[in-house]
DNA sequence: GCCAACGTTGGC
DNA sequence: GCCAACGTTGGC
């Protein structure tokens, strides 16, 4: 089983959002290499579930993939922004995954408190300038994570 | 709101 | 195929 690093504005979709839905579709994902870190994931591996572009970016919780090879349907939709005009349904460009929630950890992990405990090449999150939604963690740092984060 | 990082687009 | 311009991400 593999771990990811999935991001998300809260704004847009939370944990609790998430947590409320119980599964969803990871859609809006639009960036070539994103998008082949998601076709390696599988059903049964675990994602963190990161916060961005927020006054407290950070880990905040655990899901887990559900199923694979989704068809991102925004990507036909004219109203949405990630409508890709050059995509079509013979041909699909953008596929994602469903993910299910796990758990909310009762500390988050702040990205302050990341950048204390790992190294940019340990957790690519922590990377200057990193704009990579979907990225894999190594299983060591996974476990470390969890650790960490249920240390209360 | 600012701005650094960086991916994408398009002219040549 | 190069690279400047532009758009987006995302921390601060």
């Amino acid at each position: 089983m593999a771990y990811w690093l999935m991001k998300s504005e809260p704004d847009v979709y939370s944990i609790d959002d998430l947590e409320r839905d119980r599964t969803d579709i990871w859609d809006g994902v639009r960036n070539y290499q994103a998008r082949n870190f998601l076709t390696s994931v599988t059903v049964g591996d675990k994602a963190f579930f990161y916060h961005s572009n927020t006054k407290s970016p950070g880990i905040v919780g655990l899901m887990e993939i559900v199923e694979i090879n989704v068809v991102d349907p925004t990507q036909f939709d004219s109203a949405s922004k990630y409508y890709d005009p050059k995509s079509s349904r013979e041909e699909p460009r953008w596929y994602t995954v469903t993910v299910g929630y796990l758990e909310t950890f009762e500390v988050s992990m702040s990205l302050e408190k990341l950048r204390e405990t790992f190294s940019p090449d340990d957790l690519w999150v922590v990377r200057r300038g990193n704009r990579l939604s979907v990225m894999p963690v190594a299983n060591a740092i996974a476990e470390k994570l969890l650790y960490m984060a249920r240390a209360v």
